[in-house]
RNA sequence: CGGAGCGUAGCGCAGCCUGGUAGCGCACCACACUGGGGGUGUGGGGGUCGCAGGUUCAAAUCCUGCCGCUCCGACCA
């Protein structure tokens, strides 16, 4: 992408309405709007890295087996009186009526929508276990919305929502979610630690949030120190075969948030060089409730032995427009962000540092075509302007590579490569730098 | 929803206390200089001072109401 072409409005000073370090480093580096308290328009640069955030959660839920669908994002209000939701959800529904006078919501959560489409499709045991997800715009009216994307009203959220015959395939599924959102954080250079939760208004009894340390994180954690080096990425997984190990080995250290904290039991299990106290934001939400909607909604289907129960249901989100906050907040430094590879927004910043000078101008322009060929992403400052008037903002981008052009160093066949993380330049051959960007 | 604060040009702010008809920096436009990282100089453009009432000869400034936004707390992907 050349800049001279691009949407991209940086801001070199601070909009006052941002106060924690994601919100503000999106605002300057031109990714996010805000429109009203809680809601974003997302510009070119910002919703690059939103959709790579969810393809990663995407390819990780398919690679799980759970099957994409997509519902609406406005629902009727009838399914919600079915299940008893309706008059439960309070004033974070945001409720419409529509001209025909029927009340209309803007759905913060799909469990009745999706019970609803499991019943009348799925009558047998023997189309079970199903896991379907989607990757859609939620609402839900915070009291107080507040540190950009981490805590908007209108959010992407992926949820996704297993149907099992019982328990044990419930868990199986949960099994899966559990290990898919390991490796799906991961994969976004992120650290994300289990943790015992809460189940709160969805209710249940099996649930873990998914938890990335940073200081500006919105809830206390506690967990064991060894979790910061546990690694998931090592190996495939197998997800047919049993996951109850691979989850046991993750859920036998001490984890939990506050609200199921217990300082005895931390005290006792965890030894006091290993206790890590502190603050985490949530990326991921699993949860097992059973029958909680099937009941009320009559998803029942037949066993091998012909009778009708109700399906055993999980569900499973991932914050999707939050972790793009996330990521900032656990990736960056004082001149801006620094991206993980997998999700920034362009691999490669190109800067032309003369481009007056034809010569130079033309190792640029080839230099950009040969990346673009080779499938490189780049951000190319191609723009006429004044030495000291160069776009700046690379940095504050955080792409990961930039490749910095000169006729200065031209003359002796040499470019510069700056990887943000760690900020060293060094001084190579333009076509070893190619090698190097596009290996 | 309890507590605190803020709305003046695209962004950051001053002016308000003590009313006299709006200013600074950045950004933007033009020209010149300049070319190894958010230039320099000169000249410009842009604002119903959140909205509505009120007080006054006169309101960004004082009073009342409303709207919007932010922060701290309780709630949540």
């Amino acid at each position: 992408m050349r800049l001279s072409a691009y949407f991209l409005p940086t801001m070199k000073e601070t909009p006052a309405e941002a106060e924690i370090v994601s919100h503000r480093l999106m605002l300057r580096a031109g990714m996010i709007r805000q429109a009203s308290a809680g809601i974003y328009s997302w510009l070119p640069l910002g919703l690059r890295v939103l959709k790579k955030i969810e393809r990663i959660v995407r390819e990780e839920q398919d690679r799980s087996g759970a099957h994409e669908v997509l519902m609406p994002t406005i629902q009727s209000a009838d399914l919600w009186k079915q299940s008893g939701r309706y008059d439960d959800y309070g004033k974070e529904m945001l409720r419409i009526e529509d001209r025909h006078g029927r009340e209309m919501l803007y759905g913060p959560t799909n469990e009745e929508l999706i019970t609803d489409i499991f019943r009348s499709a799925v009558k047998s045991y023997r189309d079970l276990p199903k896991m379907l997800y989607h990757i859609q715009w939620k609402f839900r009216d915070e009291v107080r919305p507040r540190f950009g994307v981490m805590r908007g009203r209108e959010f992407l959220m992926k949820d996704n929502y297993s149907f099992d015959l019982d328990y044990e395939g419930s868990k199986r599924a949960y099994n899966k979610m559990f290990v898919s959102y390991l490796r799906t954080f991961a994969r976004m250079g992120l650290k994300a630690i289990p943790m015992e939760a809460d189940t709160g208004p969805i209710g249940g009894n099996l649930s873990h949030e998914f938890i990335i340390l940073a200081d500006t994180g919105e809830s206390e954690v506690f967990c064991h120190r060894d979790f910061v080096d546990f690694d998931v990425l090592g190996s495939a997984v197998d997800y047919e075969a049993d996951l109850e190990p691979l989850v046991q080995s993750w859920t036998k250290l001490y984890a939990r948030t506050d609200d199921k904290h217990d300082q005895a039991v931390f005290e006792k299990e965890v030894p006091e060089d290993k206790r890590l106290n502190r603050r985490g934001i949530e990326v991921g939400h699993i949860f097992y409730f059973g029958t909680k909607y099937s009941e009320p909604l009559g998803a029942l289907v037949a066993t091998p032995e012909d009778e009708q129960v109700a399906v055993h249901m999980g569900s499973y989100g991932i914050g999707v427009s939050r972790l793009v906050g996330a990521v900032i907040e656990a990736s960056h430094d004082e001149a801006g962000i620094i991206w993980p590879e997998p999700v920034a927004p362009f691999k490669v910043g190109l800067m032309n540092l003369k481009t007056a000078d034809a010569a130079c101008t033309q190792a640029c322009d080839e230099t950009y075509a040969k990346l673009g060929g080779a499938g490189v992403e780049v951000l190319y400052d191609d723009r006429d302007e004044r030495p000291g008037a160069k776009f700046n903002g690379m940095d504050l981008i955080g792409l990961p590579w930039q490749l910095i052009i000169g006729p200065r160093g031209l003359d002796k066949g040499l470019v510069e490569l700056k990887e943000r993380r760690g900020g060293e330049r060094e001084e190579l051959s333009l076509e070893s730098a190619l090698a190097r960007l596009t290996a």
